[in-house]
DNA sequence: CTGACTGCAAACGTTTTGCACGGTA
DNA sequence: TACCGTGCAAAACGTTTGCAGTCAG
């Protein structure tokens, strides 16, 4: 477990603990729903707000601590900002997984084509995982 | 203009008067937000609802004529379904356009890491149009 | 003619806001 | 101590639902 207190520190954030335990559990699940994530911190929290869970989300992202998923036909999911990669998700049981994939080749075939500046990819690649296919 | 009261009824979709503005509006547009479509349809019919749009853009998604665009830090977008292709956004002004790219060297990568069977892409590219280059 | 669609109003779920209290730095 | 964060309650927002009247097939 990484020692989020210097880490929210670092990213302007004050070290509480509703927010180190917000990290713990994006760093635990690595992907995880606003609801899935008031669920895990009421049991530490019992009277954790979601107002709470909004705010930090907000300010978290902000930040650039975290980052949204946008998943087709299913809930935002949130993980801790890391080096850009791509997302698997399955369609059967909603588990999302990070993989690294070279886009190079994609990102020339764009400047072939239009002159638009790409900034950030966003590959989000849906279909059933290796447990779900069994 | 495509006669969408034919491809409405191939999609067992009713063809009213409704649901060909909003076909006439997402191949006119490309894509469009629910409250564009709103103000736009307002224009020919005054007294449309907000219901009527939400209801016929949810039958249109699941009688697949229709296809919803998840977008970072945006509002999501509808765009009439055709071959499978990629979008490009801005992230100044907002434009989303269709760009078709090859990603079967993405898609053997993913097969060479995992066992997931992927069954849909989709690939967002944030940035700066060439428009707002300038 | 019949079932489906529309528009309105109300309900619903999610997210945001204002405020008093409490905790971090 | 000063400011920021928390929790509660209420408000705001986007979306869905129920119903009565209307229309497409």
């Amino acid at each position: 477990m990484n020692n989020y207190t210097e880490i929210l520190r670092a990213h302007n954030l004050k070290a509480t603990p509703q927010r180190i335990e917000i990290a713990n559990a994006l760093h635990t699940d690595g992907h995880i729903t606003i609801d899935n994530l008031y669920d895990r911190l009421k049991q530490k929290f019992n009277s954790i707000s979601l107002a709470t869970i909004y705010k930090n989300i907000n300010i978290m992202m902000d930040a650039s601590f975290i980052q949204e998923v946008k998943i087709p036909h299913a809930k935002s999911v949130y993980e801790l900002t890391k080096e850009a990669h791509s997302h698997l998700v399955c369609d059967k049981c909603g588990a999302v997984e990070d993989i690294t994939i070279n886009l190079s080749s994609c990102l020339e075939e764009v400047s072939q084509h239009t002159r638009f500046n790409v900034q950030k990819t966003n590959l989000v690649l849906t279909g059933i995982c290796q447990h779900c296919q069994q």
